[in-house]
DNA sequence: TTTACCCATAACTCATTGGTTATGGGTTTG
DNA sequence: CAAACCCATAACCAATGAGTTATGGGTAAA
């Protein structure tokens, strides 16, 4: 029963762990120690959000010599919108004034 | 520094409370012991995530005699669509970038 | 080879939180 | 008025989880 965007929003439930994932799509491809320079917590930590993000997909890991290289997949927020535009269906169904948020979803 | 996204992906993380709040997208506007008959737990749980709810914007509550009428406000889902939005958008930036300057490169 | 470095995991602590039962305020019903 | 009902809050408990320090495996540098 746990569904897709259990994952999703349980991983960027976290302030920390979204900053890490926000910082990767900002900046691009970064080593642990990168990450860690602005993470606010210890090396530790920051390994154990890569973790989770690795985990829910959101990021992918590439091994070069004795450093770790991330970096985003935002493709991995599709289930997210799918799920923001299936409430906006729902709810759409019933009234018809969210014209603001519908717009915004679908550019 | 508490950002608006937080508030959103906090209360959207429980698989309850989640479950709570599209109920009352797909059924529009419920009473607290209906939504307690489906949620699998407690009237004072079912209260309690309500109040979360309704603390992040997700849900405007009205009284009528001795029940709650709770619903659904898609609207406050739109800083997170747009958080998605903007992360994408960070993504396909740097990927602009990178072919501006593969072109560059090139001539 | 030895040393230094990068990262992940283990082991632990502490705060958060989702669950419970108990209770009370307010509202209908008998 | 009395009783039943709906909901919210209080008080408490157990599990989760985000942080720490300690450590080890693997790679580059001296």
């Amino acid at each position: 029963m746990t569904s897709l965007q259990d994952n999703l929003f349980k991983t960027l439930s976290d302030p920390t762990r979204r900053a890490i994932f926000e910082r990767l799509c900002r900046e691009g491809e970064q080593t642990v120690g990168a990450l860690t320079l602005h993470a606010g917590v210890s090396q530790p930590a920051v390994s154990k959000h890569l973790a989770l993000l690795r985990q829910a997909g959101l990021v992918r890991d590439r091994h070069e010599g004795r450093q770790t290289h991330y970096r985003a997949d935002l493709t991995a927020l599709g289930p997210l919108v799918d799920w923001a535009r299936e409430m906006a269906g729902f709810w759409e169904a019933r009234f018809d004034d969210l014209e603001d948020l519908l717009k915004r979803m679908d550019q």
